[in-house]
DNA sequence: AAGTGCAAGATGTAGATACAACTTACCGCC
DNA sequence: GGCGGTAAGTTGTATCTACATCTTGCACTT
């Protein structure tokens, strides 16, 4: 290997956007699904759960745009959970475009998991720092947008 | 579904760090593969080349350590990116601890996506905002941390 | 009313990710 | 020198993710 080589990798290693999003991103997930598991859910799942609930009777097209999800993947996504029982897809008078909607399990599920949920953001504000804790959520774009 | 479900809802949309680092990630993933795409390799397989340049001669194991990837994650990473030609695992005297290290064809491609990965961080930057680009780099932990 | 085109969603394929369980080599101890 | 424990790496299984492609229903035009 080059010297040309070896320093660009030194300026990827210390620049690169994409390499330290991501590696919070394993570590942030990893953490949030420890804390999980006793629930049998993912923080990925939670996630699409509650945006389901905050959004109220969206279809998956809108979920996508709303979370920055690519259609095929909600597809598969909400297929397993609404084996799972918690979702369920409501015809809107034509068969194409069915509004999502919580189950009531997918309800109580929400309710049961708040106290990991908190206990996880109370660690990662712990390993983080509250500073950069409080930073990256001022820094980060809120879904939605 | 009930308005304590919905509350909470809510809140996580609001507040919780796991759901903003994963939608970046999400974002910041398709548009620096975007890039790279003509070059044939993904920002992931890129991360770790740059990551076995940068370290020199490091183990799976370090890897794991540098990068917060898991052992199993980097024994099939590795194995297609050995496949593809860009790296081989040098024997260290035992069989076990193999090195890994870039053969010439990896360190050729490394200076060959340069230009790519540069464009893909200024698109960043431009799109995040140059204040929130900075502030991320100085609040997302750097590897090998 | 028929045709065209687009939007919504599903499917094929492939990579990234992790946990659990397994194998195997190395190291230290007796 | 044998034995047991630990660390390194692999494999089984499952989820998340995306791109390309396909199907199909809906709307708009003429």
């Amino acid at each position: 290997m080059n010297e040309e080589s070896r320093s660009f990798a030194c300026l990827m290693a210390s620049e690169c956007l994409a390499v330290r999003v991501r590696r919070l991103g394993r570590v942030i997930t990893r953490l949030y699904d420890a804390a999980l598991t006793p629930h049998g859910v993912t923080i990925a799942q939670l996630n699409l759960l509650t945006a389901i609930a905050a959004a109220g009777g969206a279809r998956l097209t809108d979920l996508g745009r709303i979370l920055d999800v690519e259609k095929s993947t909600l597809s598969r996504d909400l297929k397993r959970m609404q084996q799972l029982g918690w979702i369920r897809f409501a015809p809107t008078g034509s068969r194409r475009r069915r509004s999502i909607s919580l189950t009531p399990a997918g309800a109580r599920l929400l309710l049961e998991v708040r106290p990991a949920w908190e206990k996880a953001q109370e660690t990662a504000r712990s390993q983080l720092g509250r500073g950069a804790f409080a930073g990256l959520r001022k820094l980060l774009p809120p879904i939605g947008g």
